[in-house]
Parts: C-alpha cells; structure tokens; sequence
DNA sequence: TAACTATATTAGATAATACTAATATAGTTA
DNA sequence: TAACTATATTAGTATTATCTAATATAGTTA
C-alpha cells in the first residue's frame, strides 16, 4: 500500500461515531473490550469489529492482561488529529454564531 | 447535526483518495474544475460530486472567476490535519523499515 | 473435563457510497 | 439565437461498509 492509501485508510477509520467514540475514551485510560460492550447500544461482535478496523488502521493495538483483553492508542500523534477536528468543528459553529447574532 | 456528527463528516470527506488529492492540490494554489479534471483519471460529473462533498463538509468553497469556477481551501486548519496524517504515516514506515534493519 | 468468560470471526442481509452515462444549467461567443 | 464551454445534477448500477445472529477460539474456574 502506499503514503497516499495509507492516509486515507486512517481517515476512512475514524470516519465512524462509533469508532470515534472509541478513540476518544482511549484517550483519557485504558479500556478493555468489556468496559466499552457497557455503555454501548449495539452489538458485541460489531465493536469487536470496529476495533479490528482500528487496530488494521494502526491507530490502536491490544494487549491481553488476566482475563481481559485492554486497547490503547498505538500512535498517540493521532489525538492531535481529533484535537484539530474538535477545535474545527468548534470554532465553525463559533463563527455561525457570530455571523447570526450581527 | 451535532459535533460528533459533524467531526464524522469531516473525516467522511477526507476518507476518499480523489478527495485527498484535490485538497492536497488546493493546497498550493488555486484550481478551477477545468484543470482538476485535465490530470484525473476519472468522469467529469464523479469529480463534481467529489467537490460537492468537500463543499458540503465545509472543506473547500468555489468562486465563479471568469469563465471558470475556481476552488479554494475553507478552512486552511484542515491542512493541519493532513499534515499530521502524512507524518503518522512517513513515522511509521520509518519505524517498520528501522525494525527490519535491526 | 464441563461450563463459563471474554473476545474474534464468519455469513448473510441491508444500507451507504462511488461510479458512469445522460441530461440540465448558465454564461459566452459566433 | 445557435452552438459552445464549464460545471452541476440525476438516475441507475456496482461496489463497499455496516449491522445482527450465529459460531469459533482460547483461557479460566468449578
């Protein structure tokens, strides 16, 4: 694969709220596969998919601890993307506001 | 749409290698339609869609010059996006290729 | 070793995206 | 105003992604 498909592989990974999610709560700790299933509406085997198209992007990686399988950020550069995503997004409906309250 | 949603959306339209290239493109300089499409492998109307997306998403916008419809950057903050996407992937080819030196 | 726990994989249905070809729009020049 | 240029939109098809349900794996505890 080369530099080009390899970028958009990783946009294409978190390009779903799901995975989004999931990324950013590996942010702030560890998560094991279990922890995530709680607070989630769909299905087991479907976040175990998305985590597979995680760690296939390079962005997590898994490690078996006891009973548990944890998941971290791999590339922890990739946090500075979802900042600048987040502060884009932001600053937008920062600059609409404005624009309707003149 | 809510910010999540709206993160999403952006990683949508960055998540497709024909988008890439045109932003990568307008990351220079100005483009009109015409020259996207003399070096695109690709139908005319496919690469509209493509720039109505990135429109959408709130990436590029277009100005009537001329005879022409020319393309610019938005929000130049997504440049930093792809920045730092292209150097997770330049590292991390560096460190495979550092591995299998050892 | 049987049942259990945690996770991954597969198969198949549904939904979303991307592509081409055809058509539309709108401004321009002959 | 007819033909032309540049771009957008639509319709239909093909490809890809996502989801659920079922099954598999592998380690653990009774």
């Amino acid at each position: 694969m080369d530099l080009e498909n390899m970028e958009v592989s990783i946009f294409k990974a978190l390009a779903h709220p799901i995975r989004l999610k999931i990324i950013k709560k590996l942010r702030d700790r560890i998560y094991c596969v279990c922890e995530m299933n709680e607070d989630v509406e769909f299905s087991q085997s479907n976040l175990s998919q998305h985590l597979k198209i995680l760690r296939d992007a390079g962005i997590v990686y898994s490690k078996k601890e006891g009973m548990r399988i944890n998941y971290y950020i791999k590339d922890t550069d990739i946090l500075k993307i979802i900042d600048n995503v987040e502060d884009i997004v932001k600053n937008s409906i920062k600059s609409l506001n404005e624009k309707l309250g003149e």
